[in-house]
DNA sequence: ATAGATCTGTTGAGTAATCAACAAATCGTG
DNA sequence: CACGATTTGTTGATTACTCAACAGATCTAT
């Protein structure tokens, strides 16, 4: 079953007005009537959807993270490479989102949550029974892979991209080889 | 009594689409369904709001003729100069609007609508019977005056706006108070 | 000319969004 | 602290939009 058009309508706008809403304030001082003011949409229509603003924060992280878990499946059966370089565009597409909640220095909950993910995303490529990790740790392994890469795309994010998807990519791919 | 939030959107992006649509492939040729899929709307809530395509685009015009009135009312109270000024922002925010409805060859429909508003309009400020245009012909002078006007508009819009609006409206109201 | 496809305009049933109003909670400033 | 002001979360009645389906009109290409 496909969603409604008024409900993606509604949603959209209202994810769109908190992650920029927090581009201009905190998030602490973001209310209610702010989102729905910016959204354009009726201070009712937000508890259709979400709890409260916790809530909406939730779900819009929750949905990136759900949308990088398909890049990493279909990762599988494309090139190493041109995976990569989907991730890198997929944050350019959303640097508004992303750029927001790691480099803003209060928004630490969804890097904790992107760096799980990525401690799970990493444990799966990860063998210590043979190959270059034969004898390695798995916990050290992954948890180090993983804090760099979302270290350098943290790094690259808080600088406006100074590095084009592609360039990124292969640079930090490369890099990647090498450990897992 | 003011619109319903709901109302507003829906028409807001059907125009838009329309407007959108025209500078892409000829009014003829656009269907109700190409512009309820560029709105993103049902294609049923169009005829909510509009007879026809046709209905649609008349609308549209006679919106911004009505708004391009109220500019003229206000023009009353205010320098001559910043009311031109106005008038050219105006245009140069509406341009997707004005260069399509104007450059465009087909839809010469609205310039004759644009061109007789214009000639209502400069007739408020004819005066044959004393000043620069006594013992002028009404007619005439209001043809004449509308006919450059209209056409020194256009040639800015399809142009691609060459002059800032300001700029503008400083030469073309110098020339406009040599004949009015 | 005719068949297939697309577009039109309209219908009815169902759902989502709106608006105004409310009491309770929270904020912020004297 | 206490005050007014703002925000919150919820309600019910109303309205707008959606969706699927329809028959008839119009377009297209053989």
């Amino acid at each position: 079953m496909k969603v409604d058009r008024r409900v993606a309508k509604s949603q959209e706008a209202i994810k769109k007005a908190l992650i920029e809403l927090m581009t201009e304030k905190s998030f602490d001082n973001i209310t209610i009537q702010d989102i729905s003011d910016r959204a354009n949409v009726n201070r009712g229509t937000i508890y259709l959807h979400y709890l409260d603003k916790f809530d909406l924060l939730d779900k819009i992280m929750e949905e990136h993270i759900y949308n990088m878990s398909d890049f990493c499946e279909s990762a599988a059966e494309m090139d190493f490479l041109e995976s990569t370089v989907h991730c890198m565009e997929y944050f350019e597409n959303n640097f508004l989102f992303f750029s927001t909640m790691l480099a803003s220095e209060g928004a630490s909950y969804f890097r904790s949550r992107f760096l799980q993910f990525n401690i799970e995303e990493f444990r799966k490529d990860v063998d210590i029974t043979q190959g270059k990790n034969a004898g390695q740790n798995e916990d050290i392994v992954v948890e180090f892979v993983a804090n760099a890469y979302v270290g350098v795309v943290e790094w690259w994010l808080k600088n406006g991209m100074p590095y084009p998807p592609r360039d990124m990519a292969e640079k930090v791919g490369e890099l990647l080889e090498r450990l897992v």
